[in-house]
DNA sequence: TATCTGAAAATTGTCAACATTTTAAATAGT
DNA sequence: ACTATTTAAAATGTTGACAATTTTCAGATA
């Protein structure tokens, strides 16, 4: 039947939803976790949520101490480190992503752009700038065709949204990398893996510079 | 008390149970398996095999479809794909690892590296050299210092040694990267990041290259 | 005051039962 | 023979109960 949808099983959804609680810092770095506390707040048995927490182990974002289980806390040093592993791995993305894009794709990645592009001129909230900017990265990452790296790629972007909102605080980044974006749409649009690459270590340097600075005022007020 | 020691929870057992049985083939690549089958074979309850399941799923090495969950059955282009991810991380670190090391580091590595020529010299059995090789290169993830990159490596690494072994069948491989291995070692112990990073990229080719080879052989015979 | 001790409380670990959904098989109708 | 339809079997989803640990904390002891 048409319009019919099954709700997904509970373990998923707690994982999604657990994600999400994080972004909003509804359960903070270090903070301990218990089964039960999340199993009465979402009124489901524990069953599904311990699922639920394993998956997010395996993800790191959540820790095991002994029995116990607590919100990923990261260093400093983790966020500089994670920046490491992106700064090789995202540009794999764009090189791949500028040799295996299609037409279609060449045309979805400049609309995206495009609806970036007004983003800005318009002026429109952080969150919505944000967004797009995840949608822009995850675009290419879809280009690259490369499923492993999907994967691996998808478990570093959780991580490092989460360490950036776990270390910035209440920090409202208002990063624009419109510049930039276009140029990497564009090599990427004709083709041109090596400096599609070149442009995306560029970005990430940028982006972790930016980081950086962030992190610093941040702390400098405490 | 010493020596008192507490036996680890099923989800873990089950886990390490499950991975170990993956390499030995005793689930093949895209069989379906069964919570139920678990169950009964591990002689534990459901709960803590799902657990189980759960982490493997986020390791990649479990893959749902539908309701129904399968061994993942990696392509030969899944096995280049995860190359490429490997070829940029293990770099990584061992440039790292050349930074960082410290003197006992410098150590540790050159009595891996002794036990290594030992073990060619002697002749001994290809699995004693599959697992210092294993050894090996954890030895220089270690020195990376770097938590991040560490607990990616390790997700590339059990998928590698699944792959290989789901795509290459019954062939035994004997590889020996000796010569490798000395440049390597040595230019990490003289800080050379460099270079050591220049080596490693190297090596993963050249292991590739075997990979490709022996592939080609296995896939020709059928 | 410091620390030892031993309930009491909280939390994790495990299971078995039951509900729901999915898959496979058997039957019947064309 | 082919394909619906029904039924049975198997698997997953979820829960509540209970066991085993771990933590906490008040009171006892030095």
């Amino acid at each position: 039947m048409a319009g019919i949808i099954k709700a997904e099983s509970y373990h998923i959804q707690a994982y999604k939803y657990i994600q999400k609680s994080l972004l909003e810092k509804k359960y903070k770095p270090g903070e301990q976790i218990t089964e039960v506390g999340l199993a009465n707040e979402l009124e489901i048995s524990r069953g599904p949520i311990r699922e639920a927490m394993r998956m997010l182990m395996q993800d790191g974002l959540f820790v095991q101490n002994g029995s116990r289980t607590f919100v990923f806390n990261p260093s400093y040093q983790d966020a500089l480190d994670l920046y490491l592993c992106k700064e090789r791995l995202e540009p794999l993305a764009a090189k791949l992503a500028a040799k295996n894009i299609d037409e279609d794709g060449k045309m979805e990645l400049s609309n995206m752009l495009d609806k970036i592009e007004n983003s800005v001129a318009n002026e429109q909230p952080v969150e919505e700038i944000t967004t797009y900017n995840t949608e822009f990265n995850d675009l290419i990452l879809t280009f690259s065709k490369n499923d492993q790296l999907i994967h691996f790629m998808n478990l570093i972007r959780s991580k490092t949204i989460y360490m950036r909102n776990a270390l910035l605080g209440e920090v409202n980044r208002r990063d624009v990398f419109l510049e930039e974006y276009r140029a990497i749409t564009a090599a990427i649009n004709q083709n041109d893996d090596c400096l599609a690459e070149q442009l995306m270590i560029k970005h990430v340097e940028v982006d972790l510079e930016m980081l950086k600075q962030y992190f610093e005022n941040a702390t400098e007020e405490e």
